[in-house]
DNA sequence: GATGAATGAGTATTCATTCAT
DNA sequence: CATGAATGAATACTCATTCAT
């Protein structure tokens, strides 16, 4: 009979918010945004339509919210070392955790690059989120000038350094250009299919093969 | 003051359906399918609303519309032949040709990737386009079983016989998964930036370079 | 440590209606009454929305009970002898009484006139709260029948002995007419302005100079 | 069969909204702006809810475009000559002329009278509707200063004139509150009543007996 | 062929009210 | 007594589609 304490409900919110936004993410990632109702997103949690707007503020803001917390997770995850150096070691590892993190949060993903093909979103999604530097950087577009964020400038340095055993003829913007290249396609071309297809890990170590 | 032949009549139903599905490939490519109203496109292209409904059926149907006639156009730009013989010259200028294309109808690139992003639009346009063995196969995935496709046919034709040059280690299979991959990553890395980048042209030829 | 008594009960229940009370009216008053949710009134009183409904059935009983509490205030503060007789000095005191309680209660004359100019809120509103005679029959409206209400009689009868004074021409009714649309004229004034302005004594004086 | 003119098309335009800000202004008026729904508004005019959005942008465009016609008509109406001279004959003109549109126009005066009250519309409002100089003006409020518009001081000048026929202990700037104040009251009162009232007129009167 | 007024089903959002704790 | 999560009916607004002219 007594009242819940201020701790019960943050848990109780923190448990909820962490619902909706599931059910959210899968419906969005499979159906598109624009087709997802928020009715089809509360029937589908098993909540009502207005617990949603208990939570969040607007259709918008949960996607945001979605997306934060994907980000957040990524940063946790999967921080390059900030020293601008990469080893070869900790090249493949990169590839490797990339191609791990595309399987656990595949949904996810498919969120990811259906908003970046729309051109509108976008713009704005790219400033939002790509501003600190982060894996979803190397797997969107590096248009801002000429890789300023640092984990493009990790990567460039990695190549620059390459050049030392390839050769004077190698050029390094163009290997570094097709990596990410390459990396964007794996990651579009996985992000659909099953990820225990036996060509997962082939392709992965194929391309740490390539640009090791 | 002589009445229009039937053969004019049909002139100007070609053109006001060109005007159409131009303008509406502008809208819906730049601000998403969703987003673009039927009276948006209308007012753009300086027509009635419901002129807009005397040539196409339907909003989907327009979309339709504007991929077959797309789609029949990259038929006709871009035939391989079906002998399901491929020479190394033939496989360079598939390559070549499929960056030109790129440059060309971007504005179209930008809209099938967005629609092949969707989950749900994705299964059935998949199947409505691309039963019939086309470059977009290789753009977009070739899930249905084992390559059934001519072009996909071909192409693993291609690779089987790079075996030969390549020794008996050599996996036809992962090279073409690779290949198409980094198609697709090249594809979706120049969509939407400037075509006129120094990059695009050095990128087709290390793909060439790598693949051939 | 020993319970609370029945009476600190009463005292705290009575304490926290005051509370809520205050806060609704307040914003009731400022922002209207259909732009003010439970929400805001429960923030605002630091309490919770759930305890708004402890100590009212809904949104509208809280606002009659509002309404109540000001009218039964105005009864106290404000009793009209009921005889009948009115004396020229018991007049001036009348009017000065109501610029006083004008400029006391200024919010809940606020939300009074609101309410009075919603033609729906004003029909229930009036039979409600007007039926027993009072200072906000005179500044409303005297539509039912005669001036029935014991005040408007009390004023009827001090304008009519005022023909003595004034000469068969003059007409009592026009006289009392206009002494109270003078009445709501001014209230309508002051109630949106500061009452220190210097012109809210010198038009009272006025008022009173005219009509006594 | 052939397609309505350009001019057809404006007519019907022209006569749907004035029906919808016809009988969106009776219940605007009656029922208060924020307890009328489109929905209810649309079933009176026996038009759908889609129509009034393809007139009006939203509920409250709907209700400027009310105002704004309105205050349009009463310019029409009512002009007083701006040479900031006012002759007795003119300011009774002036008082009967409000006391008619009062009468022809009561609906839109509940309406306007309902906004007035409502702190929050109120100062937007006036700013809104009050910045030429007009009629409103004189029934809403002059806090702007020292009457600076120019009706304001064609009646401050008007009353500064009396001051030779009453004498150097008559106050201007009071009896200019108190005329105004008056009206007000008198707006008021009427709004809601029977305009055919017998008193109707004798308060007009009486208010230019005391005034003029 | 061409127009744009008209429709209505659908969508996001709000908010008074309930109720388990 | 007190809390705020949860509900759901109601509301403003959108937009593809129809159709009379």
């Amino acid at each position: 009979m007594s009242p819940r304490t201020q701790q019960q409900f943050q848990e109780i919110r923190e448990e909820k918010k962490t619902l909706i936004m599931d059910v959210a993410l899968k419906h969005f990632a499979n159906e598109g945004y624009y087709k997802t109702t928020i009715n089809h997103i509360a029937r589908h949690a098993g909540i009502s339509k207005g617990l949603i707007y208990n939570y969040f503020e607007s259709k918008e803001s949960l996607l945001y919210g979605i997306i934060s917390r994907s980000v957040l997770e990524l940063y946790k995850y999967f921080d390059i070392n900030r020293d601008g150096y990469l080893s070869e070691a900790e090249f493949e590892f990169f590839v490797r955790r990339i191609a791990q993190i595309l399987k656990e949060k595949q949904t996810f993903w498919r969120l990811f690059f259906q908003l970046l093909m729309q051109n509108e979103v976008r713009e704005q999604f790219l400033k939002e989120f790509l501003g600190s530097g982060s894996l979803l950087e190397v797997l969107s577009e590096y248009k801002e000038g000429l890789y300023v964020s640092d984990i493009m400038k990790t990567f460039m340095n990695y190549f620059v350094r390459k050049k030392d055993r390839k050769g004077s003829l190698y050029d390094p913007y163009l290997d570094l250009t097709m990596f990410i290249l390459t990396l964007k396609g794996f990651a579009i071309t996985y992000v659909y299919m099953n990820p225990d297809d036996e060509y997962f890990e082939k392709t992965v170590n194929n391309i740490i093969a390539l640009y090791k």
